[in-house]
DNA sequence: CATGCTTACGGATCACGTAACCATG
DNA sequence: CATGGTTACGTGATCCGTAAGCATG
């Protein structure tokens, strides 16, 4: 797992499409892809339903994304912590 | 910042020194030297004094370990939570 | 045939380990 | 000279983008 794999997701889910998500992150397509296939590997879960218009998170994926958006909540908190007070 | 980088700097400060921290991570010094090198740079902070017998963290370092604690710890109950529920 | 996800592949970057170097007690 | 951190350097792994493939409306 890796912070990039959690923007990845997080991006996914608000975007709805791998696309859009792609452009977020300044990416093309195939590398979005591949970060959430290997996401779903490590884990063992599928994390989205393929529709044909686009990516919906399954059960599982929207307990991981709670947990994702948490994550790079206390990563941006550490940042910002070490900015102010330094 | 990777997760990595967060597992260092937490053995690091728990064995007092890089020696023992690689060998916790299973691997040799440099890559834990550059690892914690390559947080310090970006974060522009440093988060250990260098002693003559190993190392030690700074203010900033112990503040800092807080935050990497809570996010490691956040990173199980994810995994866990997918394991558990699945 | 337009839209969107995926696979193949080549090239650049990253990150490791070995080896050598530096500092301190 | 033993212990511990760092730097140099070569190599294998990782990760991107381009291009091509595949599915659906």
């Amino acid at each position: 797992m890796s912070l990039d794999q959690l923007e990845t997701v997080v991006a996914i889910a608000e975007e709805g499409a791998v696309v859009r998500a792609a452009r977020r992150l300044h990416l093309t397509q195939p590398p979005v892809t591949r970060r959430l296939q290997a996401l779903e590997d490590e884990l063992g879960v599928q994390l989205f339903e393929r529709l044909p218009n686009g990516m919906r998170p399954t059960d599982a994926g929207r307990r991981f994304l709670s947990h994702a958006r948490a994550i790079l909540g206390a990563v941006e908190r550490a940042r910002e912590d070490l900015a102010t007070e330094s």
